[in-house]
DNA sequence: TATAATTATGCAACATTGTTGCGTTTACAA
DNA sequence: TTGTAAACGCAACAATGTTGCATAATTATA
C-alpha cells in the first residue's frame, strides 16, 4: 500500500480548492498557487486529491476539466456523484449543486457506471447585475 | 444575411457525420475524410453544419468534443438537447440516446438554458464480448 | 458573359491543456 | 539518523483547438 505524503504544495492546492466557492480548472489553481511548485506538479497533485477522494473531477460544458471538493463522499459514490452541476455563461463559473434525483430512461442493454449531468445558463450572481 | 454555401468538404464532412452510428471528434473525421480538405477547413465546416443546425455538439466525459447529426431539431431544441448521451468506458464510442425526460431540482435562483446529460458504462457491443 | 462581392480554403503560426521520462530532492518510517 | 519510496522540477512532447492572411471558388449582378 502506498504511503500519502503531506507535501507543502499540496496541502496548498487542496486549500485552494476548498477556499474557493466554485470550481476551478488547473490553470486557475496554478494561478492562485503563486509558484509554489511546477504546473506538472499542480496535475499530479490534483490527480493524487482525487484518488484520495478529497476533490472530484467535472468536465466543463466546453471541455476543460475542473476540479472542486468532496464534501460527503463515500467510496462508491466519489465519482459517480449525486449532484449536479451548473455552468454559468456568463461568469464561466462552473458550480456544484446539491443533491438531485434524475430517473434514467436507458435502453436495458446499456450497463450504467456513472452519470454526468451538467446545466448551463445564468447563475445568481449574474441575474442580479443584469 | 449570410450565403450557405455547400462545398464538396463540407458535404462529405456532413456524409461522413450521417453514416457513423455513433458520435466523432474531429480527430475522426478528418482521419476518414482523407485529405479532402485540411484539418483547420473541417474545424470551420463543423462550425458551421452546427450554426446550420444539421449536427450537435457534445462534450464527452474527457473532455474531448464530439459531433453527431440532428435528427428532429428544432430551433429551441438545437443545444437543449432532449436526449441523453453515453459514453463507453470499453471502446470510448459515444451514442446518442433517445429522449429521456428528467426533473431537475435547482434552486430557482438559477436561470436554466441547457441540460447536458452524459453517462458512462458499458454499451451493448462491448457487453456481449464480454 | 464579364466583373464584383462574398464565402470558403490552405497554410503557417500560435495557444491551451495535458502527459511522459528522468535525474534529483524530500518526507516519513524505522 | 538514515534508507527508501514518494514527490518534484525541468524539458520535451502530444493533442486539440484558434487566428491571420493571402488565395481560390462560388454566387450575384451588371
Ligand atoms: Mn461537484
Ligand atoms: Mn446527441
Ligand atoms: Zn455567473
Ligand atoms: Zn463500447
Amino acid at each position: 500500500m502506498a504511503i500519502i505524503r503531506n507535501t507543502i504544495a499540496k496541502k496548498a492546492v487542496f486549500e485552494i480548492i476548498q477556499l474557493n466557492k466554485t470550481a476551478m480548472s488547473q490553470t486557475e489553481i496554478f494561478a492562485k498557487a503563486n509558484n509554489i511548485c511546477d504546473r506538472v506538479t499542480v496535475y499530479r497533485i490534483l490527480e493524487r486529491l482525487v484518488k484520495e477522494m478529497k476533490i472530484h473531477k467535472i468536465v466543463n460544458v466546453n471541455g476543460v476539466i475542473n476540479y472542486a471538493p468532496c464534501n460527503s463522499c463515500s467510496h462508491e459514490q466519489h465519482v459517480h456523484h449525486d449532484h449536479l452541476h451548473f455552468s454559468c455563461t456568463t461568469c464561466k463559473k462552473l458550480t456544484c449543486i446539491s443533491d438531485n434525483r434524475i430517473e434514467l430512461n436507458i435502453p436495458s442493454n446499456y450497463q450504467v457506471a456513472e452519470v454526468f449531468l451538467t446545466v448551463s445558463g445564468i447563475c445568481p450572481d449574474c441575474l442580479i447585475i443584469t
